[in-house]
DNA sequence: CTGAAAGCGCTTACAG
DNA sequence: CTGAAAGCGCTTACAG
């Protein structure tokens, strides 16, 4: 149906009086702004794209009639002739559905109101055709930009590829990976060493270590932050106590039976995630060892698990909703024309003491705690 | 830049030589296809929409070109002239982050390799601009159809407004509450039978039931159908052994804390769901009770969680990945002339026996098994 | 069976 | 500061 060519010289002076010439039950187009508003379509495209090149009492005719009708811009036409879509990928391939589903949160709350919307990408980052899928999906849809969780977000060649397909993205991270701009992360090395130092301070001195599986920053980061932390105060970590783990609840239960046969037993365990650390306590219940008298246990990530372990586990929190929030910001901040908020900081884990860690049994009485650490 | 007009005469033969033509970087559209293949862009069209009106040699020439040069279709463009996008959403207001995150893997499976993405969108159900919101998302992103998550899905207002907009739906749910094509369903009555069943079968008489939340279907569903088994067998769920949840580990704890104080206590528990089931482990554990030889639990889900509670708990599995890819499927089958594939049954719980259920302790030996049941 | 024209709802140069 | 023309990559009538 071509626009009909209507009384020009009318300029409606409210928005009521104009409603009657949009067809009901059809939803206004920037053609019908553009008449209603007696300027041309470019005009109310200047409004819509926040130029600057239009005369304040135009523009705010233009809004109010917009407001008035519900006009929104089409963003499929919109995407169409800027090239580019107002989608947000989230691309993943990780065990932990609570971080997934609560990061997609945190993400969607940072876009709110800013018309994107967030489109998940599971996938599997060890498939053969991994990059190529994930260059289909980013070149089909013309994503505005993509979220990266880890470990996918620890990809290199992933990154330059979509840096070559003009696709913006932000790595979810555990370390300082890349510039300001690509990277929320929080600072797992500092997580850990407040873990490790709790449990020195109730006196612990043979601490097992689950780690994270390989392929993971975060794994490094953490035996990393842990070690230092031990050794800053003359402790070390024997490789007899530490084991692999793969981040899921079998991989902590296998973990902790290698570390709980060790003799002497350690005294404390730390599991690289909550996961894990809820294996350990499935294998000390069954050791008939009580937690934490006889075994303290520290986790991360402060997933709903740590609360629901008995006794509610301690472990260190990943400030996840913050880190999505971020992630998203920071994706709108690269739109053309916008003036770049100021960086985030690197956020820091901190250690939540729950009812999982105390002294050391047999030692409590013989063991000097350090004093004020 | 306009397309160049070029040698109409030149017929390419292989697509190797026509490769050329293409400005290398840029990714082909339907013109250079149209273009190579020497016929109208419209044709081209024909055959991306599998219209039977193309001669054979043709289409088999225009799609060798396709694939040669790795030509898609763009759905921004495609959705501009079909008033429509190839985009799915998912809506929902679901305390499960497991259940949500299977059933985005569920629903990605079923429509991979067909062009559509899905969008994410959860939201608060008692919000005041709920519907709005929902009305806003959908209209902007002129969605194909969207999966509709239980309990939002349970609301005639929201299917209606996406009736009368033009989208298509399918509700995720736990009894049939739509016609076949736009429901995926699990039977959750004869799931909670089952349930019911199991704990007769021991020997339990006296069965604490912790219920759902009110404004969930299932709460209904699984009352009715454990009530149900209970009667066929001439028992009866008294009042006071029934109690309020909210899908919840806390509302179990709480649940739990109530059931466990009436005299007698009850030998057994029926959760609604695993969540809450957990919590009345930890509520067993502080009151001394070794599980199931004191108290026997019986959950809802098999979500993973029921694997690591310790003993491992009974409950009603629900084909929460099957659901999603069900659900896609249906929402493919309603694109304009693709023939209906036969419409899936109404899917079945089963009950997946571990380790949290026994006969009745102090009963044991006097109460005589039903025989045969 | 095939194509030229017009259109989907926007934006980018380019004028003025 | 504002607009007419052409274009983004596709499809829908409408012809033939």
């Amino acid at each position: 149906m071509p626009a009909r060519k209507t009384k020009r010289s009318e300029r409606p002076e409210t928005g009521d009086e104009a409603a009657g010439r949009i067809e009901p039950g059809r939803r206004p187009t920037i053609n019908d702004i553009a008449r209603l508003a007696n300027v041309s379509k470019k005009t109310v495209s200047r409004v819509i794209n926040e130029s600057p090149f239009v005369q304040e009492e135009t523009r705010k005719r233009i809004a109010e009639l917009m407001k008035t009708h519900g006009y929104e811009p089409d963003p499929q036409a919109r995407g169409l002739a800027f090239r580019r879509s107002f989608l947000i990928g989230m691309i993943y391939d990780n065990p932990n559905a609570q971080m997934v589903v609560k990061l997609q949160e945190g993400v969607l709350e940072g876009v709110r109101g800013s018309g994107f919307e967030l489109v998940v990408h599971p996938c599997d980052r060890s498939a053969r055709n991994f990059l190529s899928d994930v260059r289909g999906f980013v070149q089909r849809q013309k994503l505005f930009g993509v979220v990266l969780l880890p470990p996918v977000s620890e990809n290199d060649t992933l990154t330059a590829m979509l840096t070559e397909l003009g696709c913006h993205y932000v790595r979810v991270a555990s370390a300082v990976i890349d510039d300001s701009a690509h990277l929320v992360s929080a600072n797992d090395r500092l997580g850990t060493a407040e873990a490790a130092n709790h449990l020195m301070d109730l006196g612990h001195t043979r601490i097992g270590f689950i780690e994270g599986p390989p392929g993971f920053r975060s794994r490094k980061e953490r035996r990393l932050g842990f070690e230092e932390a031990l050794s800053r105060r003359g402790q070390k970590l024997p490789e007899s106590l530490v084991t692999d783990g793969a981040y899921t609840y079998e991989s902590g239960v296998a973990a902790a039976e290698t570390l709980l046969s060790r003799t002497p037993r350690p005294t404390a365990i730390f599991a690289a995630n909550d996961e894990m650390a809820a294996g350990v306590y499935a294998v000390a219940r069954q050791k008939g060892l009580t937690i934490p008298r006889d075994l303290s246990i520290v986790g991360f990530d402060d997933t709903p698990v740590s609360a629901r372990l008995f006794p509610a586990l301690t472990t260190v929190r990943w400030p996840i909703p913050e880190m999505g929030r971020s992630a998203a910001r920071k994706l709108l901040d690269m739109r053309p024309g916008e003036r770049v908020s100021a960086p985030d900081e690197v956020l820091t884990p901190y250690l939540v003491v729950r009812d999982s860690t105390a002294p050391p049994k047999a030692r409590s009485s013989c063991v000097r705690r350090p004093a004020g650490a």
